[in-house]
RNA sequence: UUCGGAGUGUGGGCAUUCGCUUGAGCAUUGCUUGAGAGGAAAGUCCGGACACCGUAGGGCAGGAUUCCCCGUGAAAGCGGGGGACCGGCAGGGUAACCUGUCGGGACGGAAAGUGUCACAGAAAAUAUACCGCCCUGAGCUUGUCGAAGGGUAAGGGUGAAAAGGGGAGGUAAGAGCUCACCGCUUCGGAGGUAACAAAGAAGGCAGGAUAAACCCAUUCCGGUGCAAGGCAAAAUAGGGGAUCGGGCGGCCCGUCCAAUGAUUCCGGGUAUGCCGCACUCCGCUUCGGCGGAGAUCCCGCCUCGGCGGGAUAGAUAAAUGAAUGCCGAACCGCCCCUCGGGGCGGGGGACAGAAUCCGGCUUACAGCACUCCGAAAUCG
RNA sequence: GGCUCGGUCGUCUAAUGGUUAGGACGUCAGAUUCUCAAUCUGGUAAUCGGGGUUCAACUCCCCGUCGAGCUA
């Protein structure tokens, strides 16, 4: 899978300081939220997946994670840079194909994009 | 042969590329190389190892255990055999019951004591007289009448359960009241390692069920659980109130410690990293490792007993993955067809993810293989 | 991870092992009203699943399942 320790959220304040950020897309089979400019700004995104147990049981759960942790490293590049990252999986993500999961998460880049775009025109 | 059920085993394979966790080496933050989920890793139902609680000693309370023998195991448990009991079937018998066979499992004790047994029924545990049967019989309407008193558990009906069975004698009617048989109880004890129990003797028959109700007996158990526990760092108000002994855990005795002591409540802060922890033990060490011995698994040799080599998951918002290609079972569609199968295309694997470790139990499980049981069809 | 507890109509709750599992709110039907609300009457509706003990189980025991709580 993904992405090694150091760029995964691992503090519980992590999450909690991402989930309270505005920028909430949804896109089907999961949630995506993200803040910007959280870490140094040549710091490499981080990322942390949330799995609850409507989800399913253990397997499907960590199967779920290890997708969407494989979908970020593949694009972590075009990621903008000291941002965070949440995303919250939502039951019924089995019906999606990796293929179909990675174009999800990429109209959701766009999205992303726009609005750090947006956030930096206004400042 | 097909279908169904139960049990046991197995639990898709190979290659390439890109990644993750971790050990080692070189280098200095990159490269090389080794390792990387299960039979249930699950449920957390039992038993241990290990760690801490400053005493783990005694008693009570509480919890667990439960026919006998053998094997295995540290224990829990598991396997085999036997005994008694219960249920089904068959045979004998009027019945009670006996014999045989198949199956079942939390199978010590109801004769230490206490409790409960609804509804129905006369009566439910010190048995009882509703109907019925029988005797005496006031009375007057003299009858197949009958107030009242008494005898009776044979018959009726109720119930899950009604206090031995059917028969003969006996009687006013009846009754183990008496008798033989069967059953039962007590004594007994051939035999058996034992649970158990044959023969025999005595007794007219008591002693309903429930202990997965309390309980009694038996054999055992100190408590808490790796979020145990240790080290380091950081932060804060080392604050205020109450109690007077506290460690102690459910209680008592006992024991240990001790008034700048301890507990508890209120308010506030922190909840981070490392070790424990990754086959085990021993020795050496420059603390990085090295060597030896042993356990388990795999491979090779082989004189079939060993020898040689290799290996032993260790994460912590929690690694063990993704993509592509080839092979591949179930299943689906089409075609051929000697009706057994063959060909082509699609399809692409059940339950499920280590969390201190080990042993068991329970539960989930597609397909395949084997064994057993049942049903149907065909052949002999 | 470890430990502990619980599950009753749609919801909140009662029931000593013993009647047809009771009550309130809800819901449905009817009555009342010109209509609605309120009110009255009646109905509907449940023991988490499986097995065992017992004459009889919501209750006792075992296995599973779902859901809570505690624990640094």
């Amino acid at each position: 899978m993904g992405i090694p320790a150091s760029q995964r959220l691992r503090k519980q304040s992590e999450f909690q300081q991402v989930r309270g950020s505005k920028h909430r897309i949804h896109c089907g089979p999961f949630v995506v939220q993200c803040e910007f400019g959280a870490e140094d700004a040549s710091a490499p995104a981080r990322l942390g997946v949330i799995a609850s147990r409507r989800v399913g049981n253990a397997v499907r759960r960590n199967y779920g994670k290890r997708l969407i942790r494989e979908l970020f490293r593949r694009h972590s590049a075009v990621l903008p840079q000291g941002s965070r990252f949440v995303v919250v999986l939502r039951s019924g993500f089995e019906r999606y194909s990796f293929a179909e999961l990675e174009g999800q998460f990429m109209h959701a880049y766009t999205r992303i994009a726009r609005g750090a775009d947006a956030g930096r025109a206004a400042k």
